[in-house]
DNA sequence: CTTTATGGATAGTGATGCTATCCGCTCGGT
DNA sequence: ACCGAGCGGATAGCATCACTATCCATAAAG
């Protein structure tokens, strides 16, 4: 397979997958030549997977990429592979500046400490979503959106739940790649789908409460 | 107050502020001289919001604007305005191309189509949060990660469950404005809050599974 | 009365995610 | 053997976005 078929099996157009092949997303084909190369079914998915990554999952380029790179690597245990893709995923924040190291930032690390003990979690100390979490409820504290904190333990539970399920179903994988694949899959498009059930799940509840005139 | 007090209350630089100024996030001083204007709290407040709807919540600049002029607006029913400040929290998809319009993109649409009118929500046929969804599905299901349909329920209970606290929360609350504040803020920022909890369920989960050498 | 700050206008910047063009080469049909 | 379309690879260009920087006439502060 050449690059124009590779790119009318996956919509998306030449320029683009040269682009890729450029930055890494996807591999150089098999050389055949001087100037042709050979592409196979494993560039195909890959160049699906990069599309998911990005546009589904809102993955920077880079981010893409090395989550790409973890995913067909190999060498590493099952779970730190796990642990960096996921890490991978979380889009690089840069450090905490002077200004949010308040208060609410303070508050808000410890509220995210309190509530992995709580839980039982165990989550390495330098998992970004960490951090993720606690600027989200600094934020939440310095607008004063205080009653939120209320929620959070359903917000846990769920997440709980939610997690057990996924990774009870993607451990019933068979070989590694298929496992690392599906969470990288999964944890991005995860998100998405989460989110917009959430978006309508919540305009059902405004509806239901507040009439349908 | 002036600019300097205003930018040094929230942390955001002064050209900053002028640009929000600009792009209409943030509504203009009383103007007290050809070049002079008074700023109050209520901008401290909305530069605030602002930053928490871009930031955290990832929005678009324009995104951000709409949702906050809406929130401010008034004159609209309770509901309308809800619904229309969540729209505008979807960020804005370009319609879906050609190859996107294949049999896995139908079929997504029917099941969202089924997902809603099981759970018996009622949500517009417009919601952006549909679209978005199907999007998701759809991408799941042309990376042959059916299995993951089992689990949709899940999903969809989730959200139930947290929409219908979240709203209840909300309603508590006395004055319109503040209500259409907490939707605003609690939609966007809600996001980031869910997808860190599920990164690190995930991380605690695949350790209990896999152990934790 | 000078220094600093202000509001407003305009232009510039750096990052990002593509697109477009060009080149020498090769494949496929005749 | 020939020729035109297609190829790969390299380089340059482009549009968008979210700021930043500069400039100006004016106003406040010391």
């Amino acid at each position: 397979m050449r690059i124009a078929e590779l790119s009318r099996r996956t919509g998306v157009p030449i320029p683009t997958i040269k682009y890729y092949l450029r930055e890494g997303l996807v591999p150089a084909g098999e050389r055949t030549g001087p100037n042709q190369a050979q592409y196979g079914e494993a560039h195909v998915r890959r160049i699906r997977l990069a599309r998911a990554l990005v546009e589904v999952g809102g993955l920077s380029i880079a981010s893409a990429r090395e989550a790409l790179t973890l995913m067909f690597s190999g060498g590493l245990s099952e779970l730190d592979t796990l642990g960096k893709a996921q890490y991978a995923m979380t889009p690089a924040r840069e450090p905490v500046g002077e200004h949010e190291r308040d208060e609410a930032w303070d508050d808000a690390v410890a509220e995210v400490d309190e509530l992995v003990a709580k839980r039982g979690w165990q989550v390495k100390e330098n998992n970004p979503a960490r951090r993720t979490l606690a600027e989200a409820l600094a934020t939440l504290r310095r607008l004063g959106q205080d009653d939120y904190f209320a929620l959070l333990d359903s917000y846990a539970e769920a997440a709980d739940r939610l997690a057990a399920e996924e990774v009870e179903a993607v451990a019933r994988r068979g070989d590694l790649d298929s496992v690392v694949e599906a969470v990288v899959v999964w944890t991005a498009v995860g998100d998405a789908v989460l989110a917009s059930l959430r978006r309508l799940a919540q305009e059902a509840a405004s509806t239901r409460l507040l009439g349908d005139a």
